[in-house]
Formats: structure tokens, sequence, C-alpha cells
DNA sequence: TGACACATACCGACTGTCTGGTATGTTGGT
DNA sequence: ACCAACATACCAGACAGTCGGTATGTGTCA
């Protein structure tokens, strides 16, 4: 009757499965309306497995930052808008792919640290500074690109690709609330248009040099 | 001993009170972690009065919302931004007032309905209406100089004044969340200025016309 | 090879506190 | 006398967190 592996979920999987329902439920409900309890519920797990592995809500919390950090990053290195050579075309190949990637429920593309960092700023500073670091690591990689496309491009003005980063997360983001608040995903989608304007008109691009080489 | 009007609030005000208190400290909190309580103890009323004026703790969420309209309305309606005769000039005129606005607390500055609309937009849809009524309300009022300055202007492009009003909601809105993930301000400031260089690009508007008259 | 020690992973009942909400007063103006 | 605007007392359920316990692996030494 005993067999050497007898627990249907496999052992060892309780944290991973906590993680990922934390990722699923706090972005449709919010930290704070998502209790331990619907936690463990989603990941088919009890409360005991529950603080074993995480001291407090609040642990789990910045444990989600950090997955999301990770499983983001991951998948943003992964995705086709690095191919391009010229950092340019990368950088609006970004642009257009974070508009490509908004579809579906609301639930299921908008940013998991962004919703939590809005909500527990005040209240939790640990949870809020591991939502920071995934944010602004993720900027840190797109500044590679505008910063080399700049000096590609030798373009002037007085903005600096750290801050033209951080200004394309800021659209993303705030094109998520308008989205939520509108109940409409094209919301997030229109201000990427206006990002991928502005962006070309930083680097003085023509209508007609739009795809394809530059000088 | 007993004076005529001996209440040390004054009868009548416990509405306005629940109204103001769930405006700050929903905006420090968010609104699920802010609890009745909470709300009866900053308007010192007791509980009997809170479900006098408001049937459940969302329908409190919506009047939140609702009140957050009204009174934001009437201080972008008496803003000096509306000054200038030239219409473009009061639409950048507007992100300059956006951004002087943004100092002191991050709660004291940023926007209680893209916070609310944030958390609450699948768990509770009358909520996110509200905060999309307020939102998009907001809008409209900015999406009319930009209609009237594109027309003075006779400005072409592939965008509608409409969805430029809703950009610039997006990234005041998306500078809030990098502001609170960042506990930095200035974080709100620096997209601003973007925004700012964006529609003056719009609008063609050169280095040498910057301020001042037209064409 | 096996047995003992120990660690890790997980279980589920339990607890005290807090939650939104209700039922029943009391007060003051008209 | 009546009604809106409150206050007081209370409730049932939900909440985060605790605790004693069990099952399964893992390292170690004879």
């Amino acid at each position: 009757m005993s067999r050497p592996t007898k627990q249907s979920p496999e052992r060892g999987g309780a944290r991973s499965r906590l993680l990922e329902a934390a990722r699923d439920i706090i972005r449709a409900k919010g930290f704070a309306a998502t209790s331990v309890d619907d936690l463990c519920g989603a990941a088919a797990v009890t409360k005991g497995a529950f603080f074993h592995h995480f001291g407090s809500k609040e642990a789990l919390g910045v444990a989600a930052a950090e997955f999301w950090a990770e499983t983001t990053s991951g998948f943003f290195a992964a995705a086709p808008y690095h191919e391009p050579v010229d950092a340019l075309q990368r950088v609006l190949a970004y642009v257009a792919f974070r508009k490509a990637i908004i579809m579906g429920d609301l639930a299921e593309f908008t940013c998991l640290v962004g919703t939590m960092a809005q909500e527990v700023y005040a209240s939790s500073p640990d949870i809020r500074d591991a939502c920071g670091r995934s944010i602004f690591g993720h900027t840190a990689t797109l500044e590679a690109d505008i910063a080399t496309a700049r000096r590609e491009r030798g373009i002037a003005g007085d903005w600096t690709a750290e801050s033209l980063a951080r200004h394309t997360q800021a659209v993303i983001q705030g094109g998520f609330v308008l989205a939520k608040a509108g109940n409409d995903p094209a919301l997030a989608r229109e201000s990427l248009d206006h990002l991928d304007r502005y962006i070309r008109h930083l680097f003085h691009v023509t209508e007609e040099d739009a795809n394809e080489r530059n000088h």
C-alpha cells in the first residue's frame, strides 16, 4: 500500500505553488484583500505549510515581489525584441512588445509589483522596496539600449537614458491604471502608441526611415 | 450644564468628516486595509453614524470617489492654468501645474481614485466605475483645450485630442506608481517633463517660441 | 548495508483579535 | 410629535498566526 512517493503534489512544491497563487490572486484582488487562506486554498496547501515557508503574510509579499522579478526578467530576456542589431530598433521593439502582450484578462497582463507598491507603499516598506527593486531593475535593462542608441545616433537633448527608461515604465504603469479604471485593455495600448511617437521624436526618426537602417 | 449646542463636532458633519477621513486614510493604506473603525476613529464618529450615512463599506468607497471627483474638479476649475488665452499654453500650463503640486508627502498629492481603481477593479465594479467616472471626467476637461489648440494651430497627426488627454492622465498616474515604488516624489515630476516635451513636439513648438505668442 | 540522528516539508485543529454589519436606543431641531 | 442624526451594545464570521504532531528525505558511522 505505502509507496515511496505517495504525496499527490510532489514534495517541495508548496512554496512555488504559493508564490504562483500569490502572483495571480494578488493581481486580481490586491494584497490586503488576499487572505492567507485564499492562497492556501488556491495552492492546495495548509496553513502549516504556508507558515513553514513564510514567516508572515508580509514576508510572502516580499517573496512574491522577488519571484515576480525573477520570472519577468527571464521572460523579457528571452523575448524577441532584443533581435535588432540597431539599438534604437530594440528600444522601439520593446515598446511594441509591451503593447503586444496586453491581451486577455486585466489580471493576466498587469504588473504585480506596480499594484502592490501602490497599495502598501506606506504600510509595508519591505514589500515596497522589493517592488521598487523589481521595477527599477527592469528599467535598467532598457536603459542600456537607450544609452547605446543615443550614442550611436549622436542625439542631444536635456534628458537622460535613465529618465527615459523610467518614463517608459511610468507610461506602462499608468496605462494599467487607466485600463483598470475604464475596464478596457485598449486604454493601456493607447498610451504606448504615444510613447512610441515620443521616442521616435527624441531620436529624430522621420516617416521615411521608420523601418530599417539609419545614417 | 446642558447648553443648546453641546456636541463638540457640530451636528450634521459626520458624513463629510467621514469622507475626508476616507480620502486621507485610503490614500495612505488602501481601501481594503482601511477598516470602518479606522474611519470612525479619524472622523470622531461612531459606527452607528457610519452605517446611518453609508449602507456598507463599499457604498462609502463609491461616495469617496464621487467626493473626490467633486472636490478635485472644483480645485482644478479654480486653478490658474486656465489663464492663458492661447489654448496650447493652457495645456502646457496644466502639465506644469500638475508638476508643481507634486510636493510634500506621497499620500497628500497622489490620486485617491487611481489608487482605489487599481486595487478594487475586479472585486468591486461599483467603486471601479465611480473611480473611472472621476478620472475620465477630468480628462474631458483637458480634452477641450487640446482640441481647441489643435484646431487653432492646424495640427495633423494620427492621434486624437481624447487619446492625448488620456495619455496625459496615464503619465500622471504612472508617475505616482513609480514615486511610491521608489519612495521619491521626484520620480513623478520627471515623467511630466517628458510629457511636456512630447506635447511641444506634437504642436511643433520650437525652442524660440517656447514662451509667448504663436503664428 | 543498515540503523540511528537529524532536518525539512507538511498537516490541521486551535486561539485571540478584528472585521463589517445590526438592533436598539437617545438627542435635538422644527 | 416626528424624523434625521447620531450613540451604545452587541454579534457571527473571518482574520493572521500558533502549536503539537507526522511523514519523508539525508548525512554518518559502524
